[in-house]
DNA sequence: GTTATCTATAACCAGCAAGTTACATAAAGG
DNA sequence: CCTTTATGTAACTTGCTGGTTATAGATAAC
């Protein structure tokens, strides 16, 4: 993956709201109306993080009448995952298989 | 891990510089002047990354003399990992094991 | 074609981020 | 002490981020 796109990536994630958006639509794909009553802001405030989601590649968007249903696509998270997973032997559980700890968090 | 903490960790690994930082740490701890070295920006800029960094937990720094070593605290990486684990369901590839992911890495 | 609904865009603002240069501070050595 | 080396801090600039309000555009319904 490239520096570009993990900039891209790491940027979009660092943001709570996003986060928060991402979340949602790993439950079902919303429309911009829908996320936009989860939080307290404005629905062009919503559209512009939709855009860095999307432009992020985490999200894809597809038009359902007047609506445009926005779409988790987690590939690039995958990809994150697997830049971070470079620095697994520095963990304090070193030799923990990462599996381990993905149990631990259900 | 708290949003806020999230906010730091994702913030911190946004930009290429710091991650870089990160990657010459993974090798062995070095000083500020070490990691100038590394770059094309002045010591200020680089004591500022580190300053991130440090804030994000990712680094801890030790006086050695008149030198101040970085050290990475990877830590938090796995906690971000383990908040990215939570879409692994979403990924292509929606039952590889982790694992597998991370030794197609090597 | 008018209207209603949903979403995007434009223009703006405040604050922060990332860099700079200049200078201050800390520790070690003669 | 004074100097040298290494690093931190202050002040500043530039540009981006995240929000706002107002308005434009797209689609469906009538």
């Amino acid at each position: 993956m490239s520096d570009d796109q993990l900039d891209l990536v790491f940027g979009a994630l660092a943001d709570r709201t996003r986060r928060a958006i991402l979340a949602r639509l790993a439950r079902e794909d919303a429309n911009v109306g829908d996320l936009t009553a989860l939080f307290t802001m404005s629905q062009p405030a919503i559209s512009k993080h939709l855009k860095v989601l999307e432009q992020a590649g985490l999200i894809s968007r597809n038009r359902q009448g007047t609506m445009r249903l926005s779409h988790l696509e987690a590939e690039p998270l995958k990809d994150a995952t697997g830049w971070l997973a470079d620095y697994r032997e520095y963990w304090t559980e070193s030799y923990a298989r990462l599996d381990e700890l993905l149990e631990s968090l259900d």
